[in-house]
DNA sequence: CTTGACCTTGGACTTGGGTCCAAGGTGCAG
DNA sequence: CTGCACCTTGGACCCAAGTCCAAGGTCAAG
């Protein structure tokens, strides 16, 4: 028997293999994302190789936008080894309707941005006064902007969208 | 003296009037983005008109996709009635550029999505094996994608974007 | 005066995806 | 055998931007 009982990755092992901090691949053990790999007799998490792919699997799905619940439902169905076409086409396009929308939004914005930035003075303007914004002839701009962004309807998705835009 | 102390608006008053709920007004106060208002000698809050004014400049600046932190700059300077034109468009401008950035991503990951819809048949495919993703001569296309999704070097931006993507 | 709508407060809870910690166990080289 | 790196666990904490709650106070109408 040449079935040298080859140890496989520890947690960290994996982890720097897919570069994801430890805790993270505990944490997705946790939601169950990754299923309890086996233990070492002495308890430690032991991975096989397929760890590693399904781990970049979730990452790449990450990339792509899905968040961990729905990239456990294609995992899902990528385990049971039905066909997973059908979902997994359902919920791309479902995502590309939402990265489309997203790019109208995101067009949109930047027009408004570009033009609030245009309407700034370059350099020197004088003070304006407090409570206000900007001297008298900017100001009729940036009024213009501003009724223009509180006016528009709520647009609740695009709450989400300001986190994204923020990063620092 | 025609001075009629004349009572400012309620809480609820003013969180109606921009839409919001009255909790969401607290909030900015607890987080210094509304001063304390005036008192009634009961203990209300009376905001006068000018909050309306402020509350709709901070919906309007989130909709642009500023954090309230950055909002907050904003207000400051506009209180302090220093010319906001600088910083302000400081701060559009960056945005801007990270609003560009941002739509190329969008853009990129809308390519890749498509192509991966793409590659998935319409209807009736074979059942593949489990732990593997679609059979064989799709696989080899999910698999460049899926190389391509997983060697992509660690865009952290990206992780923000991805909540954005969700909303469901 | 009573009723009911409104207001106050502090604090806890939410979502999503982690991240960190302390106390203690394991594995292996020297 | 010692030392050290690594592992285990449960649980607490983080961010943002709220949202909800209970216990109690205020105000205006009837």
């Amino acid at each position: 028997m040449t079935t040298t009982a080859e140890r496989g990755l520890r947690i960290a092992e994996l982890a720097r293999a897919v570069g994801v901090p430890r805790d993270t691949v505990r944490y997705y053990e946790r939601v169950g994302l990754l299923p309890p790999p086996k233990r070492t007799p002495g308890g430690y998490r032991d991975y096989d190789v397929g760890a590693v792919d399904r781990l970049q699997f979730i990452q790449g799905s990450q990339r792509l936008g899905l968040r961990l619940v729905d990239i456990g439902h294609l995992l899902a169905v990528r385990d049971t080894g039905r066909c997973p076409c059908e979902p997994a086409g359902e919920l791309l396009r479902r995502r590309l309707a939402d990265v489309d929308a997203q790019l109208a939004r995101l067009t949109a914005l930047r027009a408004e941005m570009a033009a609030m930035a245009a309407a700034l003075p370059q350099a020197e303007c004088p003070d304006p006064t407090p409570g206000t914004w900007c001297p008298p002839e900017e100001r009729e701009v940036i009024a213009h902007v501003r009724a223009d962004m509180s006016l528009r309807p709520g647009l609740d998705r695009l709450r989400v969208q300001q986190r994204l835009l923020l990063s620092e």
